[in-house]
DNA sequence: ATTGTCCATGGCAACGTTGCCGGAAACAAT
DNA sequence: ATTGTTTCCGGCAACGTTGCCATGGACAAT
């Protein structure tokens, strides 16, 4: 690594000082035609690049954007393609560290960022976090704080989020509309918002319907493919078989629908699957599978203006929420051709 | 955001000299145990962190690397992190940078994290690079340089990559065994080492086994399933139509098959696919998808290990070359059996 | 000739930290 | 009492930059 060209070596080299150099080069008042021009030539001529750190030592600013993730899946590697884009725009740059589901790695990130001086946090918690002490750390320091996708109720900043509420409704309604009685619910870990939320809303449909629940017919199952797999065979397995399943996300479906294929049972005859997050996955699949959008880019470039805008303006944004609507894509994995058919 | 404590707010505390702060805190000699255990007391007390900044300005050495990618697709994300734990675990924080296969954002971020002072870079070139000014620009300036997965011949730093011509060579060769006689390639952006290396494997494996090519089978089609699908559909359409695609994504492979059930031809029977990647999404399709495997995490690992060493190394390791060896995963797409039917 | 004004530039401090050197005090050895 | 050796601590410079104030010269106004 070789040493950059300072503001000193333009200085010594014209026999000027810094601080004629540091104005020259900023297009500032006070500085001569002819050496304006010199300085920058030279500037020019050796390549030379301000040192960040200084300024963000004299500055106590970075440009930086600490971006907490649990993991990087296709929604959030969306996601985070939205934040970038933004955050690249809004001349930041953004450092992401994923906590792979593991409360203990998202303090380590949220730590090791903290004192890498990031101007703020944009944050998702791991599936694992339940004790919030590090995340209300940073709001402690008053430094600007999002959260996006999977948040935090108890937290007093601006959310940015899918109203997962809303999406369970949709796929559950859906499953109703086509005829499906004894719909069971794929949940993921009981203490996240986003997947409570899901279920809460497929639980309203149900009463909204009148529809008897069979409490068995819940289970979480972590985000996890092969669990879902195991959880649904056992589903299958019961004496009160549901008919339908409205799994929380995609790799879950994809879990269940493999279960089931082997079961015999015929997708969507026998049995019907919704999932969750309209991954390009689902149309592929035989049958594709019924999913509902959740707009990971868009939440992603939301999230960041919304960052972006807390770190410019000074009036207090805490309460600010933005919530976008899911979207239920039909495909063949629940498709009765109800309501025609009534 | 409030004002961090600093090591002179301890020493006014206390009524000592910075230096002496500075010593006590990094457990260094020449300090008495009475104000150590005071100063680390209030040190703890008033949560002190030492400013990162600081230290980076004064040994020039940021603790940081910049990693810039094309894209964040299930391939690179594993890399990613794959990276990122090992670079977590050598203390170091990783800047993620996509590209988004833009040569111009690409230049763009191979900027902003060389005045980010980012210690050094990792590398993978997006499918639109063919002039290398930006990466030899991070060599000149004598800044740790590691390349993975798409790597560039031309420059000579370590690189970390899969073996693609025995990739393409595997694939090839069990269509070949399997019995397909007129095999087609779905090929990535020509100035790719990364396709051009699959490529030039099968046509070794053509050429070694007597098999005359139809230059018509020779397809490129960018890193993009919608394209392949039309590539395909080109391809069925032949007088000599192909009865095998060997693809050099999965992605491709995939929308290749798609093409493929629309014309009403029978995977693998008439039609056998091998993609490469080997996507979770293979195993999930019917049929499934045959695919080459790259090791994708273990990549993602040995790069950041490179870079690791190469930074606390003195020794010149620019000709340091890791090559991981595929493995073909062998499903229904391109299985009839052979050779046990033969 | 004196004062005032403007322009171009230099000097110094500061951001937070460490490294090096010097020095005071305490004590032991002469 | 002098010298030497520890032990503990403070001062200063440096990393690269900017902001503020000072300064000196040129020139105009009185």
């Amino acid at each position: 690594m070789e040493k950059q060209t300072t503001i000193k070596d333009i200085a010594i080299a014209l026999r000027l000082s810094t601080s004629t150099v540091s104005r020259a080069l900023r297009d500032a008042s006070d500085v001569g035609q002819e050496t304006r021009r010199a300085v920058k030539a030279l500037a020019e001529e050796l390549d030379y690049q301000p040192n960040k750190l200084a300024l963000s030592l004299l500055k106590n600013q970075t440009n930086t954007i600490g971006v907490i993730i649990p993991n990087l899946d296709y929604v959030l590697s969306q996601m985070v393609r939205g934040i970038d884009e933004v955050a690249l725009e809004a001349g930041y740059t953004v450092m992401v560290c994923q906590s792979d589901e593991s409360f203990g790695r998202e303090i380590v990130n949220t730590k090791r960022l903290l004192d890498s001086l990031v101007d703020g946090f944009i944050v998702s918690v791991s599936s694992e976090t339940m004790v919030y002490e590090h995340i209300k750390k940073i709001q402690t320091k008053k430094i600007p704080l999002v959260l996006f996708d999977r948040v935090i109720d108890s937290i007093n900043v601006p959310k940015i989020r899918l109203d997962n509420l809303e999406g369970g409704r949709l796929a559950t309604q859906h499953l109703v509309d086509q005829g499906y009685k004894k719909i069971a619910l794929l949940g993921g870990p009981e203490n996240l918002t986003v997947s409570n939320d899901r279920k809460e809303g497929y639980l309203q449909i149900l009463k909204q319907n009148k529809i008897k629940l069979d409490k068995n017919h819940i289970i979480h199952c972590d985000f996890n493919q092969d669990y879902a797999y195991i959880a649904t065979k056992e589903l299958l397995s019961m004496k009160n078989r549901p008919d339908a399943i409205f799994a929380i996300s995609d790799r879950l479906a994809i879990g269940a629908m493999l279960a089931i294929k082997e079961s015999g049972l015929k997708i969507p005859k026998d049995i019907g699957i919704v999932g969750f997050n309209n991954e390009p996955v689902t149309k592929l699949l035989t049958p594709a599978i019924s999913s509902v959008e959740m707009f990971a880019f868009e939440i992603g470039k939301a999230t960041a203006k919304m960052f972006i805008e807390m770190i410019h303006s000074d009036e207090d944004m805490s309460e600010k929420e933005i919530v976008f609507k899911p979207k239920l894509f039909i495909r063949e994995s629940s498709n009765r051709g109800f309501p025609s058919k009534s």
